[in-house]
DNA sequence: TGTAATGTTTACCAATCGGTCAAATATCCG
DNA sequence: CGGATATTTGACCGATTGGTAAACATTACA
């Protein structure tokens, strides 16, 4: 008799390894198309292609799938603010980070999908993500902005609503992909609307935040 | 023998407006929180206080009820890009336009959050209005835009990333919700948060988009 | 190689899904 | 009033849901 997921042995079989990370992967498709709701665990199961009740094998439910993804992609996500460095020029911080958000939006559209759909429908499975290492994390890189502001290198401005504006206008890219599609038509609607995206987005903030008289 | 739905009378009765009235507000509660696939008759029932053949005698199907619903709020939705004025003063067209999708987002969250399901969904149910009016609604205002840099009343930016990131911006204050709360806190969570907001977008586009040498 | 542990599948379950039906009830109007 | 029409409901349907039981197959390793 088999006692389940990984209970057993300490050590983590190849087959684990491998199933794991192909359940993950199926679940990221679904999961981010159709919210934790929309998504049954036989559309998962078809796209990781093996059994409903070999997927159970692994994850015991259908909220530990989707519990398990939400950690291993949470940390990742959070990395383009983790990397905003006090001790850099605010100009080109900022600059960066909108590059590498949008850049995200564009390589990882799934997990931006994955957390939007979440944080729509009320956050049910990630309010303590949220208020928790979010929240810290935000908090820490707000501290940063204002020191900034204080000593003039950029304009005065509120540093939380300054995040949540680059987080929107970035990640708007990867979960209203439709919409800005549909808008651009056919024509402008190729790889290089992430370019433009990004010209105008730097040209935005950059201006929006130079210091008054300069 | 009752032929259902008003199919058999052209004037609706009394009882028809009120209560498909009563049932498009449960199901704008439903859908907005759930999104189409995660929500459910019965749930809708429920919040409307009436049962589920009830429901199906006035909606034929869910889908009925979702389509009619996403007619009813569209309209409104783009009521302020409509206003948007190519004989206005731009600073004060772009600045009110942020207003007024602010206090949308403030006002009517759920019906923010219904489009919002929809599109990060793929736009299944909403894809003609996406590629029909709303793309011709945004050609239009895109053209008033590029009127306003080529005459260099503001910078030279692309319009459509500029509607984008006003969308995006605003939006954000609805959509996620629960993770502006999270992050700012209780101590800043209240609905001051929508006036710190206005005054962070629009120094941040007002500024972004000044034009050279002014 | 043998065997215990691990992995996979078929068959199934109760609950819930969207939706139907016929009977019961309420409303309208002459 | 009374009958026609409009509205409401409980009981029910087949399909799908998340999840289980147990038999079966494969792997690892002494």
């Amino acid at each position: 008799m088999a006692i389940p997921r990984a209970a057993k042995t300490l050590r983590r079989t190849r087959i684990q390894e491998e199933k794991e990370e192909q359940i993950l992967e199926a679940a990221l498709d679904v999961f981010s198309a159709r919210g934790f709701r929309g998504s049954t665990i036989d559309q998962i199961a078809e796209v990781a292609g093996m059994s409903k009740p070999n997927l159970l094998y692994y994850f015991r439910t259908k909220e530990a799938m989707h519990r398990a993804l939400i950690d291993r992609v949470l940390y990742t996500w959070l990395e383009p603010l983790r990397a905003f460095d006090a001790e850099g020029n605010p100009e080109e911080e900022i600059r960066s980070y909108i590059r590498r958000k949008l850049e995200m939006a564009r390589d990882f559209p799934r997990e931006s999908r994955l957390f939007a759909n979440e944080v729509l429908q009320g956050a049910p499975h990630i309010e303590d993500e949220l208020k928790g290492p979010l929240k810290e994390l935000v908090d820490e890189k707000a501290e940063v902005i204002r020191a900034w502001t204080k000593s003039g290198k950029i304009a005065e401005c509120d540093p939380y609503h300054l995040i949540f504006s680059i987080w929107s206008t970035t990640q708007h890219y990867a979960d209203f992909d439709v919409q800005v599609r549909a808008v651009l038509g056919q024509e402008h609607a190729g790889e290089g609307r992430f370019e433009d995206a990004a010209r105008f987005l730097e040209q935005l903030f950059i201006g929006g935040l130079r210091p008054e008289g300069s």
